[in-house]
DNA sequence: TCGATTGTATTAAGACTTTAACACAATCGC
DNA sequence: GCGATTGTGTTAAAGTCTTAATACAATCGA
């Protein structure tokens, strides 16, 4: 299991997890039956209290998408089956369209933002610094 | 000026807005002198409180990047120069790399991803949905 | 000069997020 | 069976975000 969370973008701890929960499922890389981190566990992992965990947890549960039982521990849920690949593609679509304002805000063509992403995709790719720099 | 709002994805609203006009100084698109809305014009514009833009602005001037004054305005500041190139470019990688972390819990590869943004960026770009779909 | 405009400041309220510290009950492994 | 593990539930506190309703002072335009 993989999660990653950021808190320098505003968005909800908790949100973070169940999106990307959510994402797991429906790319199939998370199937039925297979078991999530324990709530404390993953809260170590994340340095994160436990109850933002279980609000993740919960909010999964109450959308169908898990099932968790005291003491056992939680599961994607049976008969959850990932998404085709046509709804997956309008997620990413949904991205790429949030990718391509930014780029354009920031004055980058459509063209440069291509080719900018075809140098991460393929050539080497080092992670970029965290801070965003200052003007002046 | 151009700034667009969502209220879907957990970012303060306040938050967009700066980000957004920061990143219009950093492409050179807002040039020092440039007038920004008025604090109530641009709340009414984007169907907020007024009290929210001012946190924005706020937030910008603390930064340097714009001056306010009581019964003129809010323009961009003197010496604040774009970001060069190189700089920009950091900051859209920061932005691919988000992009393409997503895509592979979704399950797309590089170079599908890439694909996908050829047919956006090139193709009629139509407008995604809104809404997220469930699974099941 | 005068009225409208504009940024600033304050106070209040409500909703949301996160952390903290627990207690409890069901389950699992030995 | 027993102890550890695990999800659930509660209460409390602190911080943040947004809206709301004013009031004020400086600036601008006619």
């Amino acid at each position: 299991m993989m999660i990653h969370i950021s808190t320098r973008n505003g968005v909800p701890i908790y949100l973070q997890i169940v999106q990307q929960i959510r994402h797991q499922i429906a790319s199939g890389r998370l199937r039925p039956g297979d078991e999530l981190p324990p709530i404390r566990t993953l809260a170590q992992q994340l340095v994160i209290n436990p109850n933002t965990v279980a609000r993740a947890y919960r909010e999964l549960e109450s959308a169908g998408l898990i099932t968790s039982k005291v003491g056992a521990g939680s599961r994607i849920a049976e008969g959850v089956s990932p998404l085709a690949r046509r709804e997956r593609m309008r997620i990413l679509n949904e991205v790429i369209d949030g990718l391509l304002a930014e780029a354009h805000q920031l004055n980058f063509s459509d063209d440069e933002v291509v080719e900018a992403l075809q140098q991460r995709a393929h050539g080497m790719r080092e992670p970029v610094a965290e801070e965003e720099t200052d003007h002046d």
